[in-house]
RNA sequence: GGCCCGUUGGUGAAGCGGUUAACACACCAGCCUUUCACGCUGGCAUGCAGGGGUUCGAAUCCCCUACGGGUCACCA
């Protein structure tokens, strides 16, 4: 007897921007697909068709894409169970509507939003656990047909029957529980005859064969009505792994607005964040690596693919940890070529107006080497339009510690020794600024501290900053005697007191 | 309020009845470096939410309590 190949789905409403939570179950579906040679369905849930939001498919899709998250089925290159998007499934949703109908499992409710909302202020107001009264349960005919006169265009709810226990046989929670006393007879058709999310997911799932159902653990508790419609309609149901939340660092839910915390992958895009940084912290929220692995925290997609397992997923929310994703991205900046992270900076200080957006060969390969002196400090790629800020402004700012340094008496003897050097200098290569500065110390008998540090000082303003010789080279022998010949002149001013 | 899930250091976490309670981020100290960063070395939970059990032995099993969360939509 052969397996079923491993099917599984990430199902998104199309409401927004790829958001990490859901890059995450993305994330989760994708490497158990491959993991087992199965495949990854990506899914459209748009029946909510008044919180659809333009292209928020597109920018779903784009966001996995980026991730490199690719898919074997989904709305762009169809697949054999198409179609991907729920609103296409119209005819599908009917005919099994019908049949719950039918057979009488299911019936029209007439109630209005408002006797539905009343009842449920009711209920909570009483303490009793609000859930459908069951009004149009037993409806004859004849009182449907007058309820319709009135010009009430029914829903569907589906039956849920009493006195039972659902099992949820969950991959990450074990086995759960749920009393179907605790369950209403829920709606599953709007009046137009669009299918909730309870009911489209369960027919979906079922008719594409997909066999893992991981999502988030706020649908565990739908997951026994989902059953109870599998059930229904004659289908094996799939394995469920509700995975937990992620909480911000708060230690608390995320909510839309919550500023505490990127919440969407294109926002990271933007800052420079690398996928693979993104792959391999998310990963980490919630799931663990086995047995050697588990003293590792780097891996590759490729790895991830090797190692990802269902029993390794953790039960307890995880809190989203900035600091650690940054560090994390840091690595992977330092791990990737120069070429790339050169690439995404680029866009940055064009918008900063550092560089022309038509550069010459010339000016991007200064630019190499400006990205390679602070590559190794990148958290994310955008910082490095502050980081390197002094190299694009005419005065230079003196930090305090800067102007301490620069108040040393040495200080004027040997920026006049590094003037004559630089300009008797032939070019100003940072090899050639090494032999230079080597020539101030032979000259005025200083060195060490007493030379490097007034020199990073009076060039730089700042009194820390990455390799001296390669920072002087790069912002050219003119604007280095410039700042100099200024601070010679204005020494007291700039000093002040 | 009912039902359901969770709780190991500041954070992610390993641990699956007997360990000095891994590893990593952060933090602290030292080394390296003209400086910063990188890197390296070392330190960092006397205790596993609290309380009861079970057991020769419990972070690991059971119960209760507390706290956090999810859900109870014609949202997903």
């Amino acid at each position: 007897m052969s397996k079923k190949p491993i099917r599984t789905r990430y199902a998104p409403s199309p409401t927004g921007h790829l958001h990490i939570g859901g890059a995450r179950t993305a994330l989760f579906s994708y490497l158990w697909a491959r993991k087992n040679g199965g495949s990854f369905v990506v899914r459209i849930e748009d029946t909510d068709v008044e919180r659809n939001v333009e292209d928020a498919e597109a920018k779903q899709m784009d966001g996995l894409k980026w991730l490199g998250l690719d898919w074997d089925e989904s709305v762009d290159i169809g697949g054999p169970y198409a179609p991907y998007r729920s609103m296409d499934r119209m005819d599908i949703y009917r005919e099994y509507i019908d049949r719950l109908s039918e057979e009488g499992l299911a019936y029209p409710c007439y109630c209005t939003s408002e006797e539905l909302e009343a009842d449920r202020e009711r209920q909570l107001a009483e303490g009793v656990a609000p859930r459908y009264s069951g009004r149009c349960r037993h409806l004859t005919a004849e009182e449907r047909e007058a309820l319709e006169a009135q010009g009430r265009n029914p829903s569907i709810r589906f039956k849920a029957p009493g006195g039972r226990t659902v099992t949820v046989q969950d991959e990450v929670r074990g086995e759960v529980h749920f009393d179907t006393d605790g369950i209403g007879d829920f709606i599953i058709a709007r009046p137009d005859g669009r299918p909730t999310y309870n009911f489209a997911v369960t027919v979906d799932d079922a008719l594409m064969e997909i066999t893992h159902v991981l999502r988030a653990e706020e649908h565990l508790s739908n997951t026994p009505r989902q059953i109870l419609i599998y059930e229904a309609l004659g289908f094996d149901a799939p394995k469920f792994g509700h995975v937990s939340l992620i909480l911000n660092p708060d230690g608390k839910k995320m909510s839309k607005r919550d500023e505490s915390i990127l919440q969407f992958i294109d926002q990271y895009k933007d800052l420079g964040y690398l996928p693979e940084a993104l792959i391999n912290f998310l990963v980490l929220l919630g799931w663990a690596p086995e047995g050697e692995e588990a003293e590792r925290e780097i891996f590759s997609r490729e790895e991830l693919v090797q190692s990802f397992s269902l029993h390794r997923m953790s039960k307890a929310p995880a809190v989203f940890d900035t600091v650690k994703l940054r560090w994390m991205n840091n690595h992977y900046i330092k791990e990737s070529s120069l070429e790339r992270i050169v690439d995404l900076a680029l866009p940055h200080l064009i918008r900063a107006g550092r560089v022309s957006p038509d550069l010459s060969d010339e000016a991007k390969s200064w630019v190499t080497r400006l990205v390679s002196l602070y590559r190794e400090q990148l958290d994310y790629v955008a910082q490095i339009v502050d980081l390197t800020e002094m190299f694009f402004r005419e005065d230079v700012r003196y930090a305090e510690a800067a102007k301490e340094v620069l108040r040393q008496e040495q200080v004027p003897q040997v920026m006049k020794a590094f003037i004559g050097q630089i300009e008797q200098a032939d070019d100003f290569s940072p090899d050639t600024v090494k032999t230079l500065l080597k020539a101030v110390q032979k000259e005025t008998g200083y060195k060490g501290k007493q030379l490097f540090m007034p020199v990073r000082a009076a060039v730089t303003g700042e009194v820390h900053g990455p390799d001296l010789k390669e920072t002087i080279s790069l912002l050219g022998r003119d604007t280095v005697a410039g700042r100099l010949n200024h601070l010679l002149k204005n020494r007291e001013q700039i000093l002040g007191g």
